[in-house]
DNA sequence: TCGGATACTGATAAATTTATCAGTATGGAT
DNA sequence: ATCCATACTGATAAATTTATCAGTATCCGA
């Protein structure tokens, strides 16, 4: 991960929060994980617009956070499962709200640039 | 506002949400005008690590997202105010939840690296 | 032994957000 | 006329996050 130059309040709630869950992905990916999407490739086929690379990023800070955890089964093929963690459920209410909240305001979205795509998340 | 290269999707709630109060201040921005600061040399003074400069940026920002609204007095000394929207009010409650969130999962927060300072946020 | 499927990594670039610096403008008091 | 306090702006740099590209490794079955 970067080493931060610019500081930060970890007493902060808010500032830990997005820290832990806070990325591009990341809510998405726990989302998808949470709907029973656990394989990385599965993972990619769900979050088209993410390559692997990204994903495996992720999936690598959320399980720093303890937000995730992997299962490694060494079968043919090479087998591997995330799972959220009692933490990483604790969030999916979080999520649910933020989703909500978000649809009841899009309108003022104006950014008129981007085609919309396909994604897990939106709940 | 930056043009944005990458896609996103707009019908993701979650991603407008981000996009509407995800910024570093915002949250905090936010907090502090609902705590009563509303002129932007108080919210410099209680949010003093960032710089006027970025907190007019990121105060403008949430005027055109629709959350706060500015009234200015024409009188001695120059005169402005912000306050918080309907929709800005309704973020509220995700700010606490976040923050309580948090706050419940400093621990796993391994970031050593910085000194806490005072922030206004941390309902 | 080769190739396909799966998971993962290192190095680097591009995109985006946040910060810095040096200003402008207004009105009143000195 | 000058200065102070307040709010704001333009241009640019620095920090941070996200994406891209080209790999490695393992296992099995043809």
């Amino acid at each position: 991960m970067y080493q931060k130059k610019l500081p930060e309040d970890l007493e902060c709630g808010i500032t830990i929060t997005m820290r832990s869950f806070g990325g591009k992905w990341k809510p998405c990916i726990i989302d998808a994980i949470d709907k029973g999407f656990r394989r990385p490739s599965e993972l990619h086929k769900v979050i088209t617009e993410a390559t692997p690379r990204v994903i495996d990023l992720q999936l690598r800070e959320l399980e720093t956070a303890g937000i995730v955890y992997k299962e490694t089964g060494s079968g043919f093929p090479l087998y591997t499962a995330y799972y959220l963690t009692e933490k990483g459920e604790s969030i999916l209410p979080i999520l649910a709200l933020m989703n909500s909240w978000g649809l009841q305001n899009k309108s003022g979205v104006h950014d008129l640039q981007h085609q919309k795509k396909n994604r897990v998340i939106c709940i």
